[in-house]
Formats: C-alpha cells, sequence, structure tokens
RNA sequence: UGCCCGAUGGUGUAACGGUAGCACGACAGAUUCUGGUUCUGUUUGUUGGGGUUCGAAUCCCUAUCGGGCAACCA
C-alpha cells in the first residue's frame, strides 16, 4: 500500500471493506469517482466525499474519477461545471492531484450506450414502456404496508415496447406522457423496487448534450452503469442511497455488464453546527441575496471557504478528523476552526492592526519625529524573520483595551496604569480626553524612553501588552469580519432556518493598519495581532484600497472571563 | 401498525471477544513581549433488559430512542 501524506493510519469501515476486497482478490485496483450533480456549489459535505473517495484511491495507488451525474437538464448548467472543477482541484492540489483521472467525465456521454442497455432490458422483457399520468401513480405506486399495482402498460411484448421506445427518442411524444420503467415487483416492500422509471421525456437542450435527445435517463438507471463504464470498483455514497441500493445491483445484475462489476458503500454525510448542507437553501440563501454570492466568505461552500482565507489542507485535515461512519451527528464547527487556527499558528505572519481605533498621544514623545522597531514576524517559525514598524507620538489602539474603570482583572490601559505597546515601550496613560458626550476621544500618555523595545531595565513588569499602530504611518482598509451565518446550532431543526440568520454575520469596519499591510498580495495569509486571521479579499481587494477578510479570530479567553 | 439503517463523555471518533483511548470543547494551573501558542492536570461515556462466554462496547435476542424510504430529482 503506498504511504499517503497525511492519511496513514486512517481507518473506516470503508476503507476496511476495500482493504477486504483487494485481499480477497476481488478486483485488479480501486477505482473510485466524485460524482457531483452540476446544479449548485460544492460545500463542505462534498469536501467530506472528496477526500474519501481521493483518499482511498491514493492509499491504494488507485485512480479518482471526476464525473458529472448530469442527467436532468432542467437543474443543471455549466456554471456549476466550471465551479465545481475548479473547487475538486484546489481542495485536492499537492494531496491526491495524482490520482485524478486525466479526463473528466460526464453520464451525458454515455447516454447513447445506456439507451443500448434499455433496449436489451426491454427485449428480455425487464422494461416496458408505461402511459400512467402523474396523477395515477400515487394509486399505482401503493404505500409501504401494501403493494402497488401493476400498470397497464406491464404485460406489452418487448416488440410493442420497443418500437414505442424508439417512437419515445425520437420525440413523438409530449413530456411526461410516457415513461420506461424497468419491471421488476410492485409488491417490493422497498418502494424504489416497484418498477421504478428508468427514463422520461424531457424536451429540453442538455448542458453538455446539447439538443441530441429529448429522453434522458434517471439516477438510478444512470448511476450504477455509469460506475460500470468506468470500471469504478468502490462506489461511495451518502446514507440516503442505502434504498436505492438493491436497485444499482439490479440493474448491473440482469445487464451483461464486464466483471468484476462495482458496489455501492454508504456513509453518513457531514453536518456541522450553524450551518445548512443543503444545496436547496444555500441556493435560496443565493437566490434571496441573504448572502453575495456562492462564495460569500460566510457560506459553506468551497469556493466560499477558498475566498474566505481557509486553505485546502484545513479543511482536508478538519474531514480527516471528522471520520467515517453510518452514524448520523452533528460536528461541531470548532472543529473546522481548530483545524485553521492550528495551520495558521505555523505559517501565517504577524502583523499589527487597529479595527476600533482610539488615538492615543503620546505627550513626552518629541513632536515630529517618528523611529523604526523591529518585529518577529512568526514566534513560531524563526525563519519568518523581522520587520521593522514605525512609531511615532501619535498612535492608534484598540478601543477595547482601554477602560476607564477597569474590573480587577482587566491587564490593559487604564488611568494611571502601564502597559507595553508590542515590541515598543512601555506607556503610562495619563489623562483622558472626552466629548460634550462623554465618549472617550483621545488618550493622553507618557512613555518611558528606557524601555525601547519592550523591556525596562530595571526589571519592572507589567500586565498587559497592547497592539498599536502609528498614526501618522498607518494605512485604511476596508476590513469585513465575518461571523457563523446562523445562531442556531442546527437551522435546518428550527421551523424556519431563515429566521435564525445571524444579523450581524458580517461586520465592516475601517482598519489602521501597519504600512507592510498596504500591499499584501491576495491569496496571502497573515494573522493581525490578538486579533484573528486575515487575508486580502481576492474579488475586491486593491493596492490603493485593501479590502481583508477575517478567516477566524484567535481564541479569546478575555472574552469568557468578561462574560462573567 | 411495512422495509432499511443507526446508538460509546458536551460533540465527533477508536477499541475487530481480553486494561474503554484519541481529537475538539469545557474547567484549573504553569509558561509567555499576542488574555494567542505551548505544556500539565481535571471532568464526563459503552441506551435499557435478557442471553452466550473464564471474559462482551464488541456475538445473539428483545425493548427503547433516533434517522431514512412513497419526484417522471440526484
Amino acid at each position: 500500500m503506498n504511504e499517503a501524506e497525511g492519511n496513514e493510519g486512517l481507518r473506516d469501515f470503508i476503507r476496511d471493506r476495500v482493504q477486504a476486497d483487494l485481499a480477497a482478490g476481488k478486483y485488479p485496483g480501486v477505482v473510485t469517482r466524485f460524482p457531483p450533480e452540476p446544479n449548485g456549489y460544492l460545500h463542505l459535505g462534498h469536501a467530506k466525499s472528496i477526500c474519501l473517495n481521493f483518499g482511498i484511491a491514493l492509499e491504494n495507488d488507485g485512480i479518482c474519477n471526476l464525473r458529472f451525474d448530469d442527467t436532468n437538464p432542467v437543474k443543471e448548467d455549466t456554471e456549476y461545471v466550471d465551479s465545481i472543477t475548479e473547487d475538486v482541484k484546489w481542495l485536492i492540489d499537492g494531496w491526491a492531484d495524482s490520482v485524478l483521472s486525466e479526463k473528466t467525465f460526464f453520464a451525458s456521454d454515455y447516454f447513447e450506450q445506456l439507451y443500448g442497455y434499455a433496449v436489451q432490458l426491454i427485449q428480455h422483457g425487464k422494461a416496458y414502456v408505461c402511459e400512467l399520468q402523474p396523477d395515477e401513480w400515487e394509486e399505482y405506486r401503493g404505500v409501504p404496508e401494501k403493494p402497488g399495482k401493476e400498470s397497464p402498460g406491464r404485460s406489452r411484448s418487448p416488440e410493442e415496447n420497443l418500437a414505442l421506445f424508439e417512437r419515445m427518442r425520437a420525440g413523438e411524444f409530449a413530456d411526461g406522457d410516457k415513461t420506461l420503467r424497468a419491471k421488476i415487483d410492485m409488491a417490493s416492500p422497498n418502494l424504489h423496487l416497484r418498477d421504478p422509471v428508468i427514463y422520461r421525456i424531457r424536451h429540453e437542450e442538455h448542458h453538455h448534450a446539447g439538443d441530441q435527445w429529448c429522453l434522458y435517463p434517471m439516477y438510478d438507471f444512470t448511476h450504477c452503469l455509469s460506475d460500470s463504464i468506468e470500471g469504478i470498483s468502490h462506489s461511495i455514497c451518502t446514507l440516503e442511497f442505502e434504498v436505492h441500493r438493491p436497485l444499482y445491483d439490479w440493474v448491473l445484475d440482469n445487464l451483461p455488464v464486464p466483471q468484476p462489476r462495482p458496489h455501492q458503500h454508504e456513509f453518513s454525510r457531514l453536518n456541522p453546527t450553524y450551518m445548512v448542507m443543503s444545496k436547496r437553501k444555500l441556493l435560496q440563501l443565493v437566490e434571496d441575496n441573504h448572502v453575495s454570492g456562492w462564495d460569500d466568505p460566510r457560506m459553506p461552500t468551497i469556493a466560499g471557504y477558498r475566498r474566505r482565507g481557509f486553505t485546502a489542507s484545513a479543511i482536508r485535515n478538519f474531514c480527516q478528523r471528522v471520520g467515517v461512519t453510518k452514524y448520523k451527528g452533528v460536528t461541531d464547527v470548532s472543529l473546522l476552526e481548530n483545524a485553521i487556527r492550528e495551520e495558521l499558528n505555523k505559517t501565517a505572519a504577524r502583523r499589527c492592526a487597529v479595527l476600533d481605533p482610539l488615538e492615543v498621544v503620546i505627550e513626552n514623545y518629541p513632536e515630529g519625529e517618528s523611529e523604526e522597531l523591529e518585529a518577529v514576524n512568526n514566534p513560531e517559525d524563526e525563519a519568518a524573520g523581522k520587520r521593522s514598524v514605525p512609531f511615532g507620538r501619535r498612535l492608534f489602539i484598540e478601543r477595547a483595551d482601554f477602560m476607564e474603570d477597569p474590573p480587577k482583572k482587566f491587564f490593559r490601559l487604564g488611568p494611571g496604569r502601564e502597559v507595553r505597546l508590542r515590541y515598543a515601550y512601555f506607556i503610562t496613560c495619563q489623562s483622558v480626553e472626552k466629548d460634550a458626550e462623554g465618549n472617550i476621544t483621545r488618550l493622553i500618555c507618557t512613555y518611558d524612553p528606557e524601555t525601547r523595545g519592550g523591556h525596562a531595565p530595571d526589571g519592572r513588569k507589567v500586565k498587559g501588552t497592547i497592539h498599536w499602530v502609528s498614526a501618522e504611518h498607518a494605512v485604511d482598509a476596508e476590513v469585513r469580519l465575518y461571523d457563523r451565518l446562523f445562531t442556531e446550532p442546527e437551522p435546518e431543526a428550527t421551523g424556519d432556518f431563515l429566521e435564525c440568520l445571524n444579523a450581524d454575520s458580517l461586520k465592516v469596519v475601517t482598519g489602521k493598519l501597519e504600512p507592510s499591510l498596504a500591499e499584501l498580495p491576495a491569496g496571502e495569509r497573515v494573522q493581525f495581532e490578538r486579533l484573528g486571521y486575515f487575508t486580502p479579499d481576492a474579488k475586491d481587494t486593491a493596492p490603493e484600497k485593501p479590502v481583508f477578510n477575517r478567516i477566524v479570530g484567535l481564541r479569546d479567553s478575555w472574552a469568557k472571563i468578561a462574560k462573567k
């Protein structure tokens, strides 16, 4: 077995099954597939599936096909084909790109072959044309406890069925007039086996197949045969397809497909807290403008996370930690946040930015002068080196770092208190200036020149260290502070998920940034010290007007204490 | 009341008949020029009842609870 990077020792019931199949010599090799329908953007749930399918291929020297399951032209679009392709490549880049099939597959490329299989089914008396109308369906299908009724078309001869099926293809009938059904068992306790529809008429142009067809195969008929055509060994999908498995097996067992044939395995889908994961609901968020688009940084889409500043490796890591089982639980978002913080703590350069500025004047600092101070780029990575930051008489500090009447555990600035300005000097607050309404407008402080660099020669200590920027040198930037999109851990469990939309999921502020941040290229991620991890917004940032996204905040134990 | 699937700390997951472990969270402490990071410690768990066995989270039966299935969606 190939030691796939980061995947060593990964075990779950599907991987166990793959190993058992290999040991038994059931398949010559492992071929998996990731089969999205191009009717929406990929989200975190898809990421889990991608990590599983590509991961298993990677660990077993196999391959994984990207295949679009595009059998429903009315819902699908090339916009989604393009976004999905981009997202998959981004997510596996540098990890499993070597096992991605060279070509991209489309189920619609198999339509002719699928048609041939359907003809064979008809010839063997295993499929028939049905003219039941939609309103008659419920009556004929029956309910789980009671058998259904046979369609009048069920007893027609193969010759007649074949002739009708050809005329369906030729476009002689209107949408909904006729269907092709598999002849299985109208009394089965599994409704999917009660003569399921395998072809329906849709006079509709297809985004990939063009206008060649007015007859489209259904998922259950298409998916298993597409797997078979591509030589898939393990067809991995989510739990809701479990009841479809007997149909998957029926189709492959009743047609002369190559052996060994693929088998379906189901796992439970990802269900993170404070998110909705259904494509329908995500589409609604986009269409009703609750978010700016599929790639809004608050969306749980791959595109959203990418724009927000998440790394592919953090998402993969998260998927790995979540595990693979058949138990339907909820996954705490803190697991995802931990994954991205853990990575960025090691890799992101530190910078200073003040997001809610309060002016500070150092009254004993010479007017009109400034100096450069040395700051460490990343305490977790010595190789990241140092930079210099300008210091002057007028500064900005965070409004939350000053309290006029501080409680005992508040370690920051207050009247008469001394704190350290990170990498600079100790300062002491001498007086507070206010406007007519009593709002604090300015702090008058003094600094101790002996503490340059942040240490006092007399060995005295300060309780707190705060960040700052020089007012004279600061760069203004729009900073977008994202929070969870929903206020409830399980928005879908409440009556209407839109009712628990978080009104504060986006706050936009104008921050004061240290000058080195002025032209940070998109794709770079930095830590604003004591605040969180940030990245320039790939779409909106510009050299003269930087725009930053907050990827995730730092853990904030003061916020916890302050709450009490 | 039909069929299928599932159930291990707050959450997710491991233990494949032999000491219930890991991650995240929470709490407490230490370290710290980020109330970050790091380190240490604490807390909490095998759904109930029967059985098989020297021994059961694991195998069997049963109850309970939860989820899924009745688109010409995937």
